[in-house]
DNA sequence: CTTGACCCTGACGTCAATGTGAGGTTTTAG
DNA sequence: CTAAAACCTCACATTGACGTCAGGGTCAAG
């Protein structure tokens, strides 16, 4: 398969797929004229990569990562890297978790049903964790709302 | 208080201070001969601030959603704003969540009892959303790896 | 053989939240 | 009074994963 292929399949850009084999995460053939290459096994190559960009990791990062992925071992080294990456996501798993209920808490405000009744501080909605309104975890409130947003929004 | 206690107590550089009030965030009283001025609550406000540049989003958004944490009220616009971030928060743990289990697929590999049992692809590393694995949600393989690198990177 | 779609290699542009340094004023401690 | 520490305003530098444009080959179809 050629680039464009990989690159539709994998939902990425062909500059993307070449900035990867830049940056030694990705590599190709190449047909007599120079053409890249690639193996179907690629696609989803390119999809752990993506998903690993997505998580914030950087291609330094990636690339001593992948090696593991290609021999199913990995060295002390990687070991570690491995566990300290998956305390940084777990890490900003809370942070994104500590914004979203303060987003929760500025919906709940906005919502609140007598609005004369606020009219601004009683409980300023950027209290410093209110462990009150920890108690509820996944969902939060106004799930209308939620729900109707996401019609919009994806 | 002076710009330095604040970012000290904010644990935040100066230069972000000023950044954040050339972008619109924060305001500041100045003493007659120019030294910028904060109320207390200022720190707090800079935390909440943080919290959301950390978790991603842009200043121009985060200007946006100020007011009504000031207000205590939403304008429809900011209340759609409120709800599309927070569903762009959502995912966004949705894609950590699934980059922690490729780690956590690659941590259980390398772990693997039997080493030579696991030449290389079996089942590869990265195989696409393995559903077996989605039952457990939260705490992950190797507690006690995790544990210990939690000493060592935090 | 030619046209249009695809591919190649540079190489510069982007965006956003700071870092950093220059050059100068103000405040504070002794 | 003096020196250090803290503050001020520019304004350029940084980082990373690409976007984008330039200038030029390559490949299938008609």
């Amino acid at each position: 398969m050629r680039i464009g292929e990989i690159a539709h399949q994998a939902g990425v850009s062909t500059r993307a797929l070449r900035y990867y084999e830049e940056q030694g995460l990705l590599t190709s053939e190449r047909t007599p004229s120079g053409q890249r290459t690639y193996p179907e096994s690629a696609v989803e190559r390119v999809r752990l990569i993506q998903q690993f960009f997505t998580a914030g990791l950087p291609s330094r990062t990636i690339l001593q990562l992948l090696p593991c992925v290609d021999t199913g071992h990995a060295s002390p080294k990687a070991f570690e890297l491995l566990a300290s990456e998956r305390n940084r996501i777990t890490a900003a798993m809370a942070d994104l978790a500590a914004a979203r209920d303060a987003l929760d808490r500025m919906i709940d405000i906005a919502n609140h049903p007598t609005p004369e009744h606020c009219p601004a501080l009683r409980e300023p909605a950027w209290a410093p964790y209110n462990p009150a309104d920890a108690t509820r975890t996944a969902p939060g409130p106004t799930e209308a709302l939620v729900a109707s947003a996401t019609l919009i929004t994806m």
